[in-house]
DNA sequence: TGGTTATAATAGCCTTGCTTATTATAAGCT
DNA sequence: AGCTTATAATAAGCAAGGCTATTATAACCA
């Protein structure tokens, strides 16, 4: 058994510095009333408009009822709306409305800004191998035996 | 303006690898009956029964109210008693239950194998080239200017 | 001593996750 | 055609974050 080594648990670093990077962001995007999550949202519609909830939640890799409640906010206020599609009567299409444009410029801004401040002091080798080491985790976790992620 | 390179968008791999890691946590210890986050507190006060609460969500880096929540939940499932403390009349110390102990060897256990799987490829080096990168980030994140951070 | 300020815990509200279950509709098969 | 199976969306419930406000009690200070 290891000693358990509290201080450098990488799990809980992670989990540590992905929380702050989304808590910092949410409180910079305030003003302009949207989370860091809705704003993940129209980033992807920005580049593809019109897509079924399943697909987005595909895409978005969040459960199709946590995309449906961020899609119900962002439609209460008004950043998109859901159409029925007519050759399917189950799905419904979203697109955005043309407030969203505006807004996306502030909200990259933010993401630059906190993008370059999170990462400041790293060198572009630590950088890549940050991003390297990520996807290698992420993969290694999507592809655990099947038991465990009762998904697919 | 950059070209804003989604798939290597290392905030949001990030937060998969964070995302993942808790659910796939989560779901391991579920026939347990705690969470990740409540296996945590228990870690520490495994080390240091008798914390006062506010205490304990500082040395976690979480608020008190969502502390104290996490505890409501510990408590009910009989895993904590909270116990007012007779020199301070605000405070309350938590003491861990004697079912701690033998679910701890467990728990310990699923968090042992996730690690080892997360980190599955990866040599002794990007592991630790990971935890430093990850600390300098956190570093960064805890340093920006007081406006952005609203604690301190 | 008495009034002000600070601190501990918690209630209440919001968001975002996951799960499970339900409803409506399509698709596929016999 | 009719039955079964699959799929899209959503409702409902739980957990864990944050934030703000409230209450009780200490601590401080004049």
């Amino acid at each position: 058994m290891e000693p358990e080594n509290l201080d450098r648990n990488f799990g809980f670093i992670l989990n540590d510095v992905s929380r702050l990077m989304r808590t910092t962001f949410d409180r910079r995007a305030k003003s302009i009333g949207l989370t860091r999550s809705q704003w993940w949202v129209l980033v992807h519609l920005y580049r593809r408009d019109g897509l079924v909830q399943a697909e987005l939640a595909e895409i978005l890799e969040i459960e199709r009822p946590t995309l449906g409640r961020l899609l119900d906010r962002l439609e209460n206020k008004g950043w998109l709306r859901r159409q029925a599609d007519p050759k399917d009567r189950r799905v419904k299409r979203v697109y955005l409305t043309d407030e969203v444009k505006p807004a996306m410029k502030s909200l990259r801004r933010i993401a630059g800004d906190l993008r370059q401040q999170v990462l400041e002091g790293l060198n572009k080798d630590e950088r890549e191998q940050l991003v390297d080491t990520l996807i290698h985790m992420k993969t290694n976790l999507l592809n655990l035996p099947v038991d465990d992620k009762r998904k697919s």
